[in-house]
DNA sequence: ATTGTTTCAGAAAGCGGTTACCGAATCAGT
DNA sequence: ACTGATTCGGTAACCGCTTTCTGAAACAAT
């Protein structure tokens, strides 16, 4: 029979190990055996290896090597999206790791769209990664987790592993590392510090209900008002769409021309809205924080930017320790552990204490 | 001979194609079709595949697939860290735009380190990246100029493109599409506005020469200067080690302790620069626009954190044009295109008239 | 009933590597 | 000089999939 060309690209095709044999004189399970690794083949014979790779620009195939049985591993990453600044760290924090353990990162974003979530599992099982890591929230129905339960299932028939971060676990019998970290700690945390500074009306801002990550943060500041004995009131809780700057601009704006002003703080459920609420208090004539106290979530670039007390998040651990007890725990098998990462509160200077 | 299995994972093997098959009671063959596209198989033999992959929960494997012709073909990307905004939003605009085009993405990261970022191309060229793109700066030696543009040559050999991102051509000779962006015309147009404004002394915050963008950058503030006849004094350039806000705020605050605070304004070679530049005059009583008036690069959260008038860079755009222009050039073949992106001023609120 | 078309499915040849197995050549030992 | 241990390097069998070529049914047409 004959065969198309391997590719039928423009230029020419690439080397083969074959052709490399050839040109050097030798049978090509020399050239294999020089080129990967420590083989003990005469000095003239590697030379002429050498130069024929040299010459005829050869690299070797890596879905050839892959399926010959030698591959580089790879872990893989799949989040909503590079640009927001959380996922970015996280993600960092998993090439950093799997550099040091000798992996490769494949990487894929989804939007937050369920469906494409899915599509990248499955995509990235078919590339043989020996750990898939699932970074942040996303909205779910029930297709989407008895989908989600069987990728978990079948990445462990196989020996690699489901790693959920920043997210509850699928399910009690679904086979899955979970990484999260302390969101109603670090919200408690800022509440409290809000509280005891003498701020007893504090805006809760931007919550949408639904999203694990922010109902923890909300039940936190519940729990810290509890715990301060001062009343909860929910017409305190703005609702949002997204997280984001403008968001957090909006709902201060609108907070400011329709409802009472009666708070004399601001906890945000995360640094943009913050950063956008304090634009809108600015607008408003409102400094911040002689007017209004402001405490952010994720210590991440507004804060610094603003120099907002906020809650810090180990976005970086949280991607190396993904990768590194996905790979223990290949290798040692068991109940997939469930981590959770702690917060703190980072104290700068966007809080003061209520005038009376 | 006896081989080992495909791969000694402490789980089961994954199922391969012939047990599938074998399931089904058809042939390879068959299940192949009837997996990869439309395939006119009787509805009975459609259905008998379909539960034998369903049951042994088989997944193509992509290696395989890869080598036998079919393979989804990836684009790769190569940066400096995810965690850098700027990078962060290209690789946006590449993942966007390669979807788009049916590819998918893998990426890399090099830390600025030259030498890795050598490893990265060789390893993408294994990979069978159909485009490489390389964005932002390293510090480069005559070895990895050779290097490189031995790569873009290779590349090109196999109809693959090697894509530069905000970094200048290698060479005359070497085939790489280059996609830049205006760093001496945004600060120009920076700078320019605070002259306009009556600024006269600018304070140029944050260059480090030898990177080919921040001396883009420093040019255009020197051609403004020219252009306003205002004269250039050298002492007005500080340099910097970093990029980091760390930086912007180390030199700002030792400016204010050692140097003459004879300035009226800034000129901050990204937003970085301009928001440590802003808190170190904030804690010198100095406010901005105030008493000093600000200018960034690059548009990016601090800008927006801090009402900062800045210059903005297309970061998407740089992406997908990347990605466009490679795919486009790999099928048209010919001299690789060189664009350079517009980038313009957004006029915030941190520049105020010089008071005299 | 026989022949000409379709339709559907199988056999087998690769894709480009790796590596188990084995043979030839080189070296040392007596 | 002859044998046994090393060293080097070749042959060929896979890895798991795609696809060409080919053939057997099934169907329509004469």
């Amino acid at each position: 029979m004959t065969r198309r060309a391997s590719e039928p690209v423009n230029g020419r095709r690439r080397s083969t190990i074959r052709e490399v044999a050839e040109r050097a004189g030798v049978s090509v399970a020399t050239v294999s055996r020089i080129l990967s690794g420590d083989y003990p083949a005469s000095p003239a014979t590697r030379k002429r290896v050498m130069r024929a790779v040299e010459e005829l620009d050869y690299v070797a195939n890596a879905h050839a090597r892959a399926l010959a049985g030698t591959s580089a591993k790879s872990i893989a990453i799949v989040l909503n999206s590079v640009i927001s600044p959380h996922y970015a760290h996280v993600a960092q924090g998993v090439e950093a790791q799997a550099a040091v353990e000798g992996r490769l990162c494949l990487i894929g974003t989804t939007g937050g769209d369920a469906e494409r979530e899915l599509a990248m599992v499955k995509f990235m099982r078919e590339q043989h990664a020996e750990a898939v890591i699932l970074v942040g929230n996303v909205v779910a129905d029930e297709k989407y987790h008895k989908r989600m339960g069987q990728y978990a299932h079948a990445l462990t028939a196989i020996g690699s592993r489901l790693v959920l971060c920043g997210r509850p676990p699928l399910g009690p019998d679904v086979p899955a590392v979970v990484v999260e970290y302390d969101n109603a700690g670090g919200a408690f945390a800022a509440t409290s510090h809000l509280l005891s500074a003498g701020h007893e009306r504090i805006l809760c801002l931007g919550r949408r209900p639904g999203y694990t990550t922010q109902d923890g943060r909300v039940a936190g500041y519940r729990k810290a008002l509890a715990a301060h004995r001062v009343p909860h009131d929910p017409a305190l809780e703005v609702e949002g769409t997204t997280m984001e700057w403008h968001e957090g601009y909006r709902m201060m704006k609108e907070r400011l021309a329709t409802g009472p002003r009666d708070f004399t703080a601001v906890f945000a459920l995360n640094d943009l809205i913050a950063s956008g609420a304090c634009r809108a208090l600015t607008e408003h004539g409102l400094r911040v924080p002689d007017d209004v106290s402001m405490v952010g979530f994720d210590d991440l670039q507004p804060s610094l930017d603003l120099n907002l007390t906020t809650v810090h998040l180990p976005h970086e651990e949280i991607g190396r320790t993904a990768v590194r007890l996905a790979l223990e725990h290949e290798a040692r098998g068991g109940t997939p552990p469930h981590v959770v990462l702690g917060t703190h509160l980072v104290i700068r200077d966007s809080v003061r204490p209520r005038v009376s």
